[in-house]
DNA sequence: CGTCCACGTCTAC
DNA sequence: TAGACCTGGACGG
């Protein structure tokens, strides 16, 4: 689910399906879940939520004076105040790669519900923390991580301040494809969005960070327009710092969940709204951080029949980690009819994978292998498998 | 069956 | 800058 989109989109959902609704009795986890337990009880209480970037907060808040039962026995000191009430509560969550929220019946809890909020009515419902792959995390009296820039999303406008104020940073010393993913600075930009928010200013991805934001230090103004026409020119040409705000926004106003796992009209529209990350034709390589990276190869200037790479396989090969070690590009390109098939498998096996250092080693050691695909910098243009487009 | 891959952080050398 | 942390779907044999 969790990129920017399918966290707002997540706080929608909550706020929507627990309008009006209240909770009850304490807060539920499973018992594999290495998170903290959250130690809220109350008879009754609503939940809201916001959200910032790639987190959500939640704020349970009790209603009315309230008595609690057993003061101060098994509850931590600080859940309570003096006199028993129990006190209002924000949990903040980060998604990992698979967390999202459901509500449902509390009789049939979903897989991997994590967290569970129970209404008061009965049967009781319950609103759940689902996360298949655990890599979510909820902090009890949450805040937001200091280290996480604005969002992207919500707070545009300090956003674009906050990168183009410090430039200087080291953060911009690296490919753009790569800044993109760092938090501090594009909190809610993740691995779809980058691709998508490079392909539609066709930048390529390994160009230099700095080199490409310096650029939009200074709009160039054309002070003959009238205001009309500049802010449609501006509109009409989004620069990159404007579509890591309005690529994820298109994706909140598109009404589904976004990226997410269901296989449902919503997902279907996603996939169909989606012009670059996983698409047939377009090509993909693994970043400084073995992330996959999807672009478009853009034409070399047709300049007297050069015969050599396109510049943007020579961007992607310098990017390459290992010295001397070279870089595979598989570019077969898909026929334009075919759709896309997200959930596909889109990796051929690089020969590459083959030339690990020693190569002896009998048992399939699946981290070393890893580690050994990524430090050749394998590359995958693979064609995904075919889906016909439904009529 | 085994292998590879996935929307992201974290933290330990 | 490698792993570690996890489950499960899609493929290949």
């Amino acid at each position: 689910m969790p990129e920017g989109p399918e966290l707002h989109l997540a706080s929608c959902y909550i706020n929507t399906v627990c309008a009006g609704l209240i909770f009850s009795g304490k807060v539920e986890k499973s018992e594999v879940s290495k998170n903290p337990e959250v130690l809220f009880e109350s008879d009754a209480y609503v939940i809201s939520a916001t959200s910032r970037g790639k987190e959500i907060k939640l704020t349970l808040t009790p209603l009315k004076e309230e008595k609690n039962t057993l003061p101060g026995r098994g509850r931590d000191r600080e859940e309570l105040s003096q006199n028993g009430l129990q006190q209002p509560m924000d949990l903040v969550f980060r998604f990992g790669m698979s967390g999202s929220f459901k509500f449902t019946s509390a009789a049939e809890l979903p897989k991997h519900a994590h967290l569970r909020f129970y209404t008061k009515e009965s049967p009781h419902r319950a609103l759940c923390f689902v996360d298949c792959r655990r890599f979510g995390r909820w902090e009890v009296h949450g805040t937001w991580q200091p280290d996480r820039g604005p969002c992207v999303m919500l707070e545009y406008e300090k956003f674009r301040e906050n990168v183009l104020r410090n430039l200087s940073d080291k953060a911009f010393n690296k490919p753009i494809c790569e800044a993109l993913l760092n938090q501090k600075f594009f909190n809610g930009i993740g691995n779809y969005l980058r691709a998508e928010i490079l392909y539609r200013l066709k930048i390529p991805p390994f160009e230099n960070a700095r080199t490409v934001l310096e650029a939009l230090q200074h709009r160039k103004q054309s002070p003959d327009l009238t205001l009309s026409k500049k802010v449609k020119l501006k509109q009409e040409n989004p620069d990159l710092l404007e579509l890591c705000h309005a690529v994820p926004m298109e994706v909140i106003h598109m009404g589904g969940m976004g990226y997410g796992p269901e296989h449902s009209d919503d997902a279907a529209a996603f996939e169909e709204w989606l012009q670059c990350y996983c698409v047939p034709g377009m090509r993909s390589l693994r970043d400084g951080n073995g992330r996959t990276i999807w672009f478009q190869v853009t034409k070399p200037v047709p300049k007297r029949s050069s015969k050599g790479s396109s510049s943007q396989e020579k961007v992607a090969k310098r990017s390459g980690r290992k010295k001397g070690k070279e870089l595979i590009q598989g570019a077969e390109n898909a026929k334009a009819h075919e759709a896309r098939k997200p959930n596909t498998r889109s990796r051929r096996k690089a020969s590459a994978s083959q030339a690990s250092p020693t190569n002896k080693a009998p048992a399939a050691d699946r981290k070393r292998q890893a580690s050994a695909r990524r430090s050749t910098g394998a590359v995958t243009a693979a064609p995904r498998s075919r889906r016909v487009k439904a009529e």
